[in-house]
DNA sequence: CGTTCCTCCTGCTAGC
DNA sequence: TGCTAGCAGGAGGAAC
């Protein structure tokens, strides 16, 4: 489940149904899911086994469990959901999913933690706690953020979020200003949904360059991204089919909000031109003609 | 160095 | 009906 606000809703089911448990085994399906713990899935399991599960975190896309061992060592389990990564809490005893790759039984002998992904874009490992030198002093993440994703940007949700550092490095950037907001090392949580959506609210073509934008139209269209994925949060995140739901699986409705990103052929909601799609960086975009006219020289920083 | 491109997978849909 | 090309909410690492 892509982006921010999906993984969001993921980490409250985790809160709700797994914090304060204890793990009493853990089976990893094959080398791909532990692809990124280097010792390999049966040591991941292994090392997980005993732990309490004190909190669940969340940075941009990226999940982790904070593990607390018998003798006080705290870990990171990190969790990415890729493209098609489910979490769900159910029965043991419930139907084993086709693509089922992790599950994580609690010696409570309650409900099982199940990782179900069909493409295995994403994955699962253990990290050390390192303190957050970016959000230092917010007491948002009190156990701190797993050595392995320190790379990646403060999310708009954090009290981290620096929004004029963000506008600066934007302004820097030699490339076209959708590429910026897809880029997880400058501001996280942002896919192709949601940058389409923030783009199509503050009136801006995504194959603009970056450096050509002002500060200020800039911060509008990260502001615009922000402001999204709080409504898209709202609403339980966006889901186009079974593939995107929660701990519970259930999925969200913003679908139903989206003004751009899937709508090729229907009216804009502004203006009433049919909204485009157009190839970029292998993947689509949604947008107005209209509202969001494509630079001049069309195809060079859109392509 | 910064920026762009390719690749990892499976399944569904549109078009022949 | 059956086949296949194309596309899908991501991201790291190779290639420029």
């Amino acid at each position: 489940m892509p982006e921010l606000p999906e993984v969001e809703v993921v980490r409250r089911g985790l809160g709700d149904h797994v914090v304060g448990r204890r793990i009493e085994t853990a089976h990893f399906g094959g080398a791909r899911v532990a692809r990124r713990h280097l010792p390999g899935p049966v040591d991941l399991a292994d090392r997980l086994t005993g732990n309490v599960v004190r909190a669940a975190d969340r940075r941009g896309k990226y999940l982790w469990l904070v593990l607390e061992a018998t003798d006080g060592h705290r870990q990171a389990l990190v969790i990415h959901l890729g493209m098609s990564g489910q979490l769900l809490v159910e029965a043991a005893i419930a139907p084993r999913q086709a693509h089922l790759h992790a599950t994580l039984d609690f010696d409570d002998d309650g409900s099982q933690l199940r990782f179900v992904d069909q493409r295995t874009f994403g994955g699962m490992a253990l990290a050390d706690l390192v303190p957050d030198v970016r959000g230092a002093g917010a007491g948002e993440h009190p156990w701190g953020i797993p050595e392995s994703i320190t790379h990646i940007a403060p999310d708009p949700l954090e009290v981290a979020f620096d929004l004029a550092a963000v506008i600066a490095r934007l302004k820097a950037r030699h490339t076209a200003v959708k590429r910026g907001l897809l880029d997880q090392q400058l501001v996280s949580g942002i896919g192709n949904i949601y940058a389409d959506e923030a783009l199509w609210r503050a009136r801006v073509h995504g194959g603009r360059a970056a450096s050509a934008l002002s500060r200020p139209g800039l911060g509008r269209i990260v502001d615009q991204a922000h402001g999204v994925m709080l409504e898209a949060l709202e609403q339980g995140g966006t889901s186009f089919d079974a593939l995107y739901v929660n701990v519970n699986g259930a999925s969200g409705y913003f679908d139903r909000s989206l003004d751009a990103y899937g709508r090729q052929g229907a009216p804009c909601r502004r203006c009433g031109a049919p909204i485009r799609r157009e190839a970029f960086m292998n993947r689509s975009s949604y947008s107005c003609p209209r509202c969001q006219p494509p630079p001049r020289a069309a195809g060079v920083a859109a392509r």
